[in-house]
DNA sequence: CATGAATGAGTCTTCATTCAT
DNA sequence: AATGAATGAAGACTCATTCAT
């Protein structure tokens, strides 16, 4: 039984690895059922079997993408003290969550260029509360007279949008300096760029009181 | 004759102008060639015609919108004196351009989450050549005093990821309140909101000095 | 399973059947994939699941068809003691191979016409061994002082030809005498005409010495 | 006046070259109209005024091309005074028109392996006369004790046949050679073969009395 | 649960033909 | 006569989904 149950789970986990992978590389359109399944070394009929039609997978993905992403991060500015070390939290939780999931900013990229549609509920609370609880930080930091006045929106767009085109733009910067030659000097990856604390400086210094 | 040209070129017209609203919309796998033809009242054929396949239509359309990006951006940058009326305007002319453009974010994130697999070499190049101005901008300063040091690339792609979530994410911002009732408080755009200026001011307190 | 494989082989059977046929009938620009699924009793996507392209049926029509051609002929002519019975079998085998692929000749008379592009190498060497064997059966016969020379190529064009016309002008002279009136005369099948024997006397009195 | 005559006849004649070329090459379903425009350097439109639609095109090359095969014959054959020569005026005359015009052929072989639906009267007529004059021919060399009995029709379609599958065969003996190296042998063009004079040795051989 | 075959509704692309000028 | 644009009806090929075993 127990067995039985193992394999369940791993055609299960198979499916739902091949997907993420796929929809991550070529969107929701580009995927092909066949493919996952060949991916996933699963029968086709056994995707529609276990998980349902191609959108149900879509679902399923991101549900497990994004998952309890605002909880985890609300759990980590929790355990800190200061605005400072909450807003330091907030920044390095998020990075944390996207380089555990590498699939998630092309997938959320497409996502908002699509108009959301097909978020699922719970997904957008979890992005709504992500953005509460930036929220929640910045004003923390403004009353105490620690942070400046900023608006939590915009500046959590620019972390999430300077993450998702960072992670996402590899590709495209590597192919124009195969285009050009080597000295293409600014946009190559600059030599040992720690992007993580290269983000969290700006947000920093544009947050903080002088 | 003329009167043949004319006709011709509002053929065009309007297959380009439906092309882009219908990639930006739905990405270049979810567009219909059909629905293409459909939106810009013209026979299907005439896109093949004048233009060519579902590939050669898309490269059009993002030659169209990046155009000349790079080119106006810096003239505008070269206009200015400062470092500081420099990094002004790159802010300013990029967001201007998205202002023309509306198609272009969505389509530029559809296609870094490709990998950029279908970014035409001139457009790539646009694309870099903007990076190198930035890169001008903040070495100007940093070297005149007057900037910290900061990674042009980091900023360029918060300033781009921003803008991007920004102008896309607002369906699923609307989607949820709808969900979720009038008081859903900081995801909804606050009133007033002047994105542009946010995020100039966030942008400038994170590169000046002091 | 086996019940499974029967039904698949019937289908792939179906399929190459109905292609040969209208391959034969209209060739292959004029071969219409629906009309092969239909008249195969099949689901069209069968065709391109069990097979492939409409090319990769043709070239599996071709395959099957010409087959093991030449290697039949082989054992016929190798049965046969003199070079008269050689000849004779060559003769007789060839035709029986016709005889029973009614597809045969319109596909070869179309592919001559197109210059070959599209026969498989397997075809072609198989159409080349032929020749070989009758230049064998010829020299053997003229080496042996039965034979006058001839060149083998010509001969065996002549027979290709000569029988590949007879097969399939069946209907233009059928046409013409409608067209016509009873009177004919000459173009109608001369009656009980029996064109293998016909065809093998002619060539025989053009071979044998004296 | 003349001048504009001019022009137009010679517009016709460059669209009924292209024509014959092209559907000797590619067969009447492989043949594009605007192909046939483009080499004829003329306005695809003009074909449908001066000509008309695709098949009416493809009958004025057949009527063209075969024009009055038939008649030169007859005069040729009537030139010659015994039945050998009017057994090798036959041949030649017959060869004469393929040299003439190489696109016949191809186009012959594709209508014959078509059933011949798409044979003008004028043309299916002309072709039975020519079998009326190999009958007229063979039958007097009988009755005047100089030629065995043949049967004509099959006399003729090997004759028609074997300069049919030689003329155009050459691609696929070609490919062959390059396909298996230079040793080809016999398949290939023997050299020096005179085609014309080999199949008149065989002719004269099968139907000339002792 | 698992498999491979089957289905039907698309989706892109081509092409003969016609129209307006 | 001549041109280039326009049209509509196919045609090849794909793909999500379902079925039979």
């Amino acid at each position: 039984m127990t067995a039985k149950e193992n394999r369940k789970k791993e055609t299960i986990r198979r499916i739902l690895d091949a997907s993420a992978k796929i929809f991550a590389e070529v969107g929701f359109e580009g995927a092909r059922v066949d493919e996952i399944a060949k991916r996933a070394r699963v029968n086709k009929a056994m995707i529609y079997y276990h998980i349902g039609d191609k959108k149900a997978l879509y679902t399923e993905v991101l549900l497990e993408i994004f998952g309890d992403a605002a909880s985890r991060m609300a759990d980590n500015i929790a355990g800190a003290d200061t605005p400072l070390e909450k807003m330091k939290a907030y920044l390095r939780s998020f990075t944390e969550t996207l380089l555990k999931h590498p699939h998630l900013p092309p997938i959320m990229m497409r996502e908002m260029a699509d108009g959301g549609q097909n978020l699922p509920e719970v997904v957008a609370k979890e992005l709504a509360t992500i953005v509460g609880l930036v929220h929640a930080v910045v004003t923390d930091g403004y009353q105490k007279g620690i942070f400046v006045k900023v608006e939590p929106l915009v500046l959590h767009l620019m972390v999430v949008g300077g993450v998702s085109y960072f992670k996402t733009s590899g590709p495209a910067r590597r192919k124009y300096y195969e285009m050009i030659g080597e000295t293409a000097g600014s946009i190559k990856d600059p030599k040992g760029l720690d992007f993580k604390s290269e983000i969290e400086n700006i947000i920093l210094r544009a947050v903080l009181k002088q």
